[in-house]
Parts: structure tokens; C-alpha cells; sequence
DNA sequence: GGATGCGGAATGAACGTTCATTCCGGCCGG
DNA sequence: CCGGCCGGAATGAACGTTCATTCCGCATCC
């Protein structure tokens, strides 16, 4: 920002600098306050940019939060399908997405509740919306298979994904509000052993 | 509403009839669209009253926001606590329990939205954010209870509740977006018996 | 090598719109 | 008739967005 003397000495202008620091304002602006609770030049002021600018890198406040979310929706899909160990354990593969989640809610907190405030909001774009099949339809063949070795329970897939997915905002939330005892790794590696336990035959 | 010609014919005001309708229109509107994305003249002509009457109701859209927050989770306290069978077995005291929360989430799906959306919002005041405690306290002395009859696993408290709250938000909201091939109390069903599992020693 | 001027990025004051809130003429029950 | 309640037009503040202007790094020329 302006107190930044590295500015001066060091113009350091990356092309995308501005963008990516527009984008982080955003993030945290539109996770704590909402997207209507949240004037544009308030991001711009946080982002250290005028105000102007945002309209040089984005057309329109919604198409600033639809990058953000594509954005990060493109980052937890990564992180949740890349080189994924496909013929692990059920077991194991449960585990393993567990841990992945929780490494992306504990690395990228406010993108995680961004994402989760934000889900099917009107002010997103087809695009934007579609996104989150490609997450949802490989995890859905993944119980699926879990099923049929026998090793999950035999309740519509849909339904354990949603219980298992609103276990993990809870315990985010409740961990991100300070109201639990323990840290958030503590509480997400405790809350894995738990609903294991749930979906497991 | 305005084209209802009874309400032009016979009056019928009962005292508090407009200001219910527009407590109702706010529910409706503030869990679709949000508190920022709600204008008031919308949930006027909504309610069926002009826009200036809202303020004879209520001194502000804050006040409005506020009173259906209070109003809902009194219902939603009233409903998990009254004459709740103490005495009762682990497995009884949850079934009962997480009876009585889908009961209240299948008849009053927009409120059951309403609170988990604005839970902590800045626009709330002391007295609607206090309202929350009246229900958490007891519940956590319930889990305390459960645990030191060693029927239910020694996690934090708090960390149970998040995971079994979060579950329940989460069915919901998956039913509620007709993400699930079973119907909502049918889908709370079965996860009743998923979630026992899950913190059951 | 230093001065000059150019081009695009950045800016923030200003614009039209929308919002929460106020105000007042009319209507209805007594 | 009259008094209170009501509706919706009016109001000012705040919003998203635009645009005339400034700023800055670099190439050019003396």
C-alpha cells in the first residue's frame, strides 16, 4: 500500500500485481460482509488501488465475484482430484479427501467460507455454477464404488455427501468463530476418526 | 395480497395481522436473497402494505432483521427444549433431539435457512446474539451428560455439536436445493441413524 | 547523458441509479 | 364530521460505474 517504501525504490510492477491484490481484498471483503454488504471501493481501498481501477481489470462488481469464485473453485477442485490414489483402500481414499479438504480449509480459510457463502448465490454465471458438478460428479463415483465393495453404507450417495460436507463446514465454522477447545487441524483430524464412523458399513 | 378483494370487503384486522405478514414477507425474502440484498419496498409490496408502513412496525430494517432473528430462534429454543424427557437413554435423549430439530427444519424450511444464514451477522444486536446461548448451553450439558454414562465418545463437546449441527445443515440444504432423490424427512431419517453412529462410543 | 515527449495505466471526483427512510394527502371507522 | 392509520411519492445518502485528468517509465533526440 502507500506505506510500503519497497514500492518506491522497487516499482516491481508484475503485470497481474494489481489483479491479484484486487482479488485478496475481494476475498476477504465478500467472505466477511457478503457481496451486497460489500462497496467496491471498499475493496479497492483494501486492495490499495483506486477505485477506477478495479474497472480495468474487471467489467463489473459481479464479474469481480465470479472470477473470485471460479478462481477458487478451480483451486479446491485441483486440490481435491489431482493424481488422486483411485484403487486405495475406501478407507484410505476416505482419509485421503478428508486430509485434502481439511489441508485447503486450514491453508485458504476465507476462501473456504467464501466458497461456502456463496454457493448457487443468483449473482453467479452459468459458468460459475457449473463448476461445481465437476467437483461433485468424481466424488459421487467415488462413494458409489465405496458402495459397492461394500465397505459404505447403502444410503443415496447424495445424502452421505452432504452429511460428510456440512460435517466439515460445522466444524470449520465452529472452529473459525473460536468456539471449540481445540485447534482446526485438531478438530478436523478428530471429526475424520467420527464420521468415518457415519458412512462406513 | 393487494388483489385479494376480501381484504377490501371485510377488513378482518386483527391486531398484529400486518405486522405477521410482514415479518413473513422479510423471512421469505432475507433467506433468499440476504439482508444486504433485500430492498424494504420489496418486502413491503411483498407483505401487501405500503412501503411507509413497514416503519410503523418497525424503526428500521435493522429492527426488522433483528425481531424475526429473535422471533425464529424463540421458536426454534421452544421447540428443542420444552418438557424434554431429561431422564430418558443416550440413544433416546439424540433421537428425540434430532427429532424435534427436522421437525422444526420440515415446517419452517425458510426460517431454519433464516438463522443458519445470518447466525452471527454484524447487523445483529447483543440481545438476538445472546438468544443463541439459551440453546447451546443446555444442549452441551446433554453431550456432558451422555459422556459420563460412557455412551457417547469423549470428543469436546462443542466439537460434536459443530459436526452434528453441521450434518443436519447440510441435509437440508441439499434437500432444499432438490439435490437429493429422497425427501427431506426421509433423507433426515436415515441420517439420523448415519450421525448416532458418528459420536456413539 | 540529460532533457523532452509519448502512451498506457491509474486515479478519484462526478454521474445516474437505487436504497432506506420520511412525509403528507386521503380514507375509513366512530 | 373528525382523528388515526395507511400508502406511496418524495428525499437524501450511498452505491456502482464512468471519464477527464494525472502519473510514470521509457524511447527518442540533441
Amino acid at each position: 500500500m502507500a506505506n510500503d517504501p519497497a514500492l518506491h525504490r522497487q516499482p516491481a510492477r508484475e503485470p497481474g500485481d494489481k489483479r491479484a491484490a484486487i482479488l485478496d481484498a475481494a476475498l476477504a471483503l465478500f467472505a466477511e460482509r457478503g457481496f451486497h454488504g460489500t462497496a467496491v471501493p471498499l475493496v479497492a481501498a483494501r486492495a490499495g488501488v483506486g477505485a477506477g481501477t478495479m474497472y480495468r481489470y474487471f467489467p463489473s462488481k459481479e464479474a469481480l465475484v465470479n472470477a473470485l469464485y471460479r478462481h477458487w473453485k478451480q483451486v479446491i477442485t485441483a486440490t481435491m482430484l489431482e493424481s488422486f490414489p483411485l484403487d486405495a483402500e475406501p478407507r484410505a481414499l476416505f482419509a485421503e479427501g478428508w486430509r485434502r479438504l481439511s489441508a485447503f480449509a486450514t491453508a485458504h480459510p476465507r476462501a473456504f467460507v467464501f466458497l461456502e457463502l456463496h454457493h448457487h448465490a443468483p449473482y453467479l454465471d452459468e459458468e460459475s455454477r457449473a463448476a461445481d458438478a465437476r467437483v461433485l460428479l468424481p466424488l459421487r463415483a467415488f462413494v458409489e464404488q465405496a458402495q459397492r465393495t461394500g465397505a459404505v453404507r447403502d444410503d443415496p450417495p447424495e445424502l452421505l455427501m452432504a452429511l460428510v460436507f456440512g460435517a466439515v463446514v460445522g466444524v470449520v465454522r465452529a472452529a473459525e468463530a473460536g468456539h471449540l477447545p481445540v485447534s482446526r487441524e485438531d478438530a478436523l483430524a478428530r471429526a475424520e476418526a467420527r464420521v468415518w464412523e457415519a458412512i462406513r458399513r
